[in-house]
DNA sequence: CCTGCGCCTTGACAAAGGTCAAAAATAACC
DNA sequence: GGTTATTTTTGACCTTTGTCAAGGCGCAGG
């Protein structure tokens, strides 16, 4: 059984999960399945009957919304390591958002009946998604905030910095972790809203910029630039849910 | 002790306090005290120690941030009944956002080590606490939508439908709960774009504005004209946290 | 009944961001 | 290495919202 194996090394490094008996952790390995997405794979839709939560092992996942006219609002970007959909338990077992591989990404998926039960039967389990739910709560604030008090550079600029070393004092290179156009859906705005804000954000704060890839002399560049515009002082400490 | 016989009261209509023992339902009431709150008294500020609870009792809370250089984002405007600052267990144990009571308001304030300690005792609670938790969690999701999908003029309609009684089938009448420049700041945009949006959501829809009230024909008027842009269809049953 | 003070609305203008179309730059593929 | 896609950038223009300043309206207190 090589999958569970693996599966099941997956779960144990979850925080969620660190305080959960061996016993369930076997079961949860033992149901879980990964799978290959491809570019672009929709893994389940907005309200769709849940029946599983799902685990980005490698590559990135978009959950997002969308209107019947076709606008869409992403809600969030996720990397390898992050859990999704397991919110489905509050919601009468159905998907708060849709989900997409937006690259070629490994995904794991797992049984919502058996986090369920063992959330009302593991007091220690309920306590761990409590304690997730408050942060991405906290992020989730924190993302409306900036949607209404920074401009678009600004936005940029704290995206870039929450990818950065936020312990770093020298100069720093950050790597654009997907598209462009992506970050754009990520911070809510138009891909060439994007390409101007970042030439903007290039002028004010004398970043450098090439392709994928952002050069600064150091962090402050961005911090004095982009955190004026946020209620909360600087080393953000809050990006991993 | 007729303060803690009200607050006991008010307490017990909680739907997270429904599955708590009566022992702690007691213990809860006898340290909580009520307060009056004239209106602009700040309850207490983003990031300060968090020691206690609170519950509106009567009137309205804004819930906030603010930036240093004194630009303000309203995270909520909660009405009677609504619990805030019990987040902050999760947090450090400091507020995640100012409060200020925005009219004559009564307050009652409860220990937050009660509740932390009950909630690390008693598993009913904390999954209570959870469910309220995610339902508070969609509804930011939600909200993060609406900013990025619909304009003034939807919002303030999504905003008017979900005052109203979601049942009705006839003509309603709607009383806006508080100062229109509240309601604008709640919604995210300035007063004067709130009034002009009011205005042109009034052509577009037919609904008659005096003063508070709104008048309209039926729901479909509103509910054609905001709902067309946003993820989900119409009865949104998810107001009350 | 008049006055003063909030609250709300209006007007004129500025700024930010969205839209559409096309060019430029990258990356991917024979 | 040349060619085709795809992603990104630019330009021109429009829409929406914000900003500043001036009125208007309504109500409480004299």
């Amino acid at each position: 059984m090589r999958e569970s194996e693996k599966c099941k090394k997956i779960l144990e490094n979850k925080a969620m999960f660190k305080m959960a008996s061996p016993e369930f952790m076997d079961k949860l390995a033992q149901s879980a399945h990964l799978h290959n997405a491809g570019k672009g794979k929709v893994l389940f839709i907005h309200q769709d009957p849940a029946d599983k939560f799902y685990i980005v092992v490698s590559g990135w996942v978009k959950l997002f919304r969308e209107t019947l006219d076709g606008a869409q609002a992403v809600v969030d970007i996720l990397p390898a390591g992050h859990i999704f959909g397991e919110t489905s338990i509050f919601e009468n077992d159905s998907y708060p958002y849709s989900a997409e591989a937006v690259e070629l990404s490994v995904i794991m998926s797992v049984p919502l009946s058996l986090l369920k039960q063992e959330i009302e039967d593991n007091p220690k389990l309920a306590l761990a998604m409590l304690s997730a739910m408050a942060r991405y709560r906290k992020q989730q604030d924190r993302e409306i905030e900036h949607r209404t008090l920074q401009n678009a550079s600004q936005r940029i600029g704290c995206f870039l910095l929450r990818l950065a070393d936020q312990e770093a004092t020298g100069p720093i290179t950050i790597h654009l972790p997907y598209d462009k156009t992506l970050v754009a859906s990520r911070l809510g705005m138009q891909p060439e809203t994007f390409s101007r804000a970042l030439g903007k954000l290039k002028d004010a704060t004398g970043i450098k910029v090439k392709g994928a890839t952002v050069e600064l002399k150091s962090l402050d560049q961005l911090i004095d630039y982009s955190c004026s515009a946020c209620s909360s002082e600087f080393p953000c400490h809050d990006l991993n849910a």
